[in-house]
DNA sequence: GCAGATAACTTAACGGTGTTAATCCACAAG
DNA sequence: CTTGTGGATTAACACCGTTAAGTTATCTGC
């Protein structure tokens, strides 16, 4: 209650403090296991309060994707724009894109691994959205190991995506199958995009 | 009702009956839309009567998954005795994965995409279960293919989670995304299977 | 200064959820 | 005929997301 009675926010602020906990519950708990009168209770809200601010909690979580996935192309832009070769361009923007997943499991487990439910479908378009734009940097960088002769000449589109299947599966695995007894999480890492860069260089 | 009345059924068939409703719900409306209280109406029982079968919700996930991972590993083996050479078997049974995700993509969701309940983690041991068996053939693949030399001397632990990593993430890619603009399907998979494997050849 | 509108928030409630405790009931053994 | 037992049920608890209605305070126009 202290938060409410002492600052004057206005509305702006609120919704960002909402998003703030969200966020924060999300991440720790797990987006199952957050209830609204939990993250109500923990902004000193009732719980009918959040809807005022968001239509629903899956609305609440794509807000929060968006805005990861934001800093995720953000991300990705300023490892690419860091490095002259394209070839370590790409391959850091592949490390960077993993490590960023496993950074935020549940935010990456709505936007990619969850199979979209009806409902979802209608609130989150895939197109043009943070996701997508993060896709076309990997792309970008696909694009410049071609046309510099680092790989060999293989189709853009395909090999983009195959590039894509590589470090969403062993990101998607990693998170989605925590029980499995998996190698040093680095050296997977390393080991998937290295098999496939191996697979792509020129020789 | 009609069920119960008319067949005279014995503990075990029950039980199995419970999981054939339960595989057949899941799989058309998500783990986590189907109640207790509508597999208990489609079996024509009470609620509860499922907790006399099984331990809670997720340990029903559980046993499903055993049954899934059971089929997939008969299906990998029955392929890979088909081959004499290590490199076409591994290959192959690379591709019926793939095949199998595709062809029944809600088993492949449930089994592989969504991530157990975090209760089920501690209820699901990996050690023994089907899953590792299923993934014993992949290595024991990998495990041909490097000590027939047509394999660099890779980790052959890494390189078979290198390996899964990525025919599972082109395969949940293509489950879960089907509105994104992907090239030809058998060509993306071939290009995922091929590049890894390219990857991997001595040269 | 006061009536009315408006925005922000809360209370109460609905219909659902997983799960447990207590209970009922048919049938076999003594 | 009594007793016990295994299988199924009923009732209940403590939650959940969400909505409708109600409250309260602040601002606006006269």
């Amino acid at each position: 209650m202290a938060t409410k009675a002492t600052t004057n926010q206005t509305k702006a602020d609120l919704r960002q403090q909402i998003l703030d906990a969200a966020r924060e519950l999300f991440v720790a708990e797990g987006y199952e296991n957050v209830s609204m009168r939990k993250l109500a209770e923990r902004i000193g809200y009732s719980p009918t309060t959040i809807y005022l601010y968001f239509k629903d909690k899956p609305d609440l979580m794509v807000q929060l994707c968006e805005e990861t996935f934001a800093k995720l192309a953000q991300t990705l832009e300023s490892i690419v724009s860091k490095h002259a070769d394209p070839m370590v361009a790409l391959r850091e923007g592949c490390r960077a894109y993993v490590r960023f997943g496993l950074k935020h499991p549940h935010h990456y487990q709505l936007v990619f691994i969850t199979p979209l439910p009806p409902k979802a479908d209608e609130q989150y378009a895939f197109e043009g959205s943070m996701g997508e734009k993060a896709f076309s940097i990997l792309r970008r960088g696909v694009t410049g190991c071609v046309t510099q002769g680092k790989f060999r000449d293989v189709d853009i589109e395909a090999t983009s995506q195959a590039l894509w299947a590589g470090i969403h599966g062993v990101t998607s695995l990693l998170i989605a199958h925590r029980d499995f007894p998996f190698v040093a999480r680095d050296r997977l890492i390393d080991h998937v995009i290295d098999t496939m860069f191996e697979g792509l260089k020129t020789r």
